[in-house]
DNA sequence: AGTTTAACCTGGGTGC
DNA sequence: TGCACCCAGGTTAAAC
C-alpha cells in the first residue's frame, strides 16, 4: 500500500515501540516473501538491541549491532503493534507472516497478502545491491531541478517513467507521480530529455511539496492505509488526476484522460498538461 | 546503456 | 452463486 510517505508514517509510528527493544524471538509464520525470509534469521536476531529504524527510499532499516535488516512493504506490506500480545496469540490474521516479540512484551507484525515485500539481513547495508543502486532521496539536498536537469539530457523515456525510476530519484510511486507531473503542467509521455531546465525546477518543487505534505499528513493519499496504531490516513480529497479519467479537470473543466504506461495507469490533464 | 516487458502474488470489483 | 477477467500503492530480471 506503501509510497513514500506511507512508509516514514509506518517508520514513525514504529519506532517508539522498538528502538532499544531485544528481539525476543522473530516468529516466521510463512518465509514466501519476495525473497524468502532466511531459515537462519530466527537466531541471528534473537536477543538482538535494535539500535535504529531508519528509512532508506521505500526501505525500513532495522539498525542492529551486527548487521541491519532490510525491509519493503511491497504493494500491499503493512506493519501493526500489538500491545497486548500476550492476550492475543491466537489472533493472527490471515497474511501476518512475520512477528517480532520484542522484549516489553509488544509484538511487531507484518501482513502482506500479495508477498511482494521483503525482510532481509545483511552485515553490509551499504554494499547490500538493493541499497547501491538508488538515486538520491526526493526531500534531501541532492535533489533538485538542476539535478533532474543534468541527468535527464539526451533520455528518451517518458517523464513518468524518468521520475519513478530509482536510479534518478527513489520514492515517487504511481499516484505521486501523476499527481506531481500534473502540478507541474508536464504531460507524462514527454521525454525526459525534452523538459525544459524552468520546468525541473517546477517538478522538483512539486515533489518534494506534495512528499513532504503527504508525510505531514500521516500518510494520505491511499484507500485502505493503516498506520501502526491501526487509524486510517486520509484518502486525499486532494487528488487532481489518479483515479479521475473521465472526470473534470478542477483547475480547467477539461475532461481528464488515461493512458497505460509500463503497465501502470496514468491519468493526465490533456489541456494543463504539455 | 537505455528502455520496455513480463513476472512475482492475492483480493476486490465488474460483467456475464 | 459462480466464473472469467481486469485492476491495484513496487521492483527486479530479462528481453529488445
Amino acid at each position: 500500500m506503501p509510497e513514500l510517505p506511507e512508509v516514514e508514517t509506518t517508520r514513525r509510528g514504529l519506532a517508539p515501540h522498538v528502538v532499544g527493544q531485544t528481539i525476543d524471538r522473530l516468529l516466521v509464520r510463512d518465509a514466501r516473501l519476495r525473497w524468502p525470509v532466511e531459515p537462519a534469521l530466527p537466531r541471528q536476531l534473537k536477543n538482538r538491541v535494535v539500535q535504529a529504524l531508519e528509512r532508506r527510499a521505500k526501505y525500513l532499516l532495522f539498525r542492529f549491532e551486527h548487521g541491519t535488516v532490510i525491509s519493503h512493504l511491497g504493494m500491499s506490506g503493512s506493519w501493526r503493534v500489538i500491545t497486548d500480545a500476550a492476550n492475543s496469540e491466537q489472533d493472527y490474521r490471515t497474511h501476518d507472516h512475520l512477528a517480532l516479540l520484542l522484549g516489553s512484551g509488544d509484538e511487531l507484525r507484518y501482513h502482506d497478502p500479495r508477498r511482494f515485500g521483503c525482510f532481509l539481513f545483511t552485515k553490509t547495508p551499504d554494499q547490500h545491491p538493493l541499497i547501491t543502486e538508488l538515486g538520491p532521496e526526493p526531500l534531501g539536498d541532492q535533489f533538485d531541478g538542476e539535478y533532474l536537469f543534468a541527468i535527464s539530457r539526451g533520455r528518451k523515456a517518458p517523464i513518468k517513467s524518468f521520475l519513478m525510476d530509482n536510479h534518478n530519484v527513489v520514492g515517487v510511486g504511481n499516484i505521486y507521480a501523476q499527481e506531481a507531473l500534473f502540478r507541474a503542467g508536464i504531460h507524462p509521455l514527454r521525454q525526459a530529455g525534452r523538459v525544459s531546465r524552468e520546468r525541473y525546477l517546477v517538478l522538483a518543487g512539486v515533489v518534494k511539496e506534495i512528499l513532504a505534505y503527504a508525510i505531514e499528513r500521516g500518510g494520505t493519499t491511499l484507500r485502505d492505509f493503516l498506520n501502526s496504531d491501526g487509524e486510517p490516513g486520509y484518502f486525499a480529497q486532494e487528488l487532481t488526476v489518479y483515479g479521475r479519467a473521465g472526470q473534470q479537470c478542477h483547475a480547467c473543466g477539461a475532461v481528464i484522460r488515461e493512458v497505460r504506461l509500463s503497465n501502470r495507469t496514468t491519468g493526465y490533464c490533456p489541456q494543463c498538461q504539455t
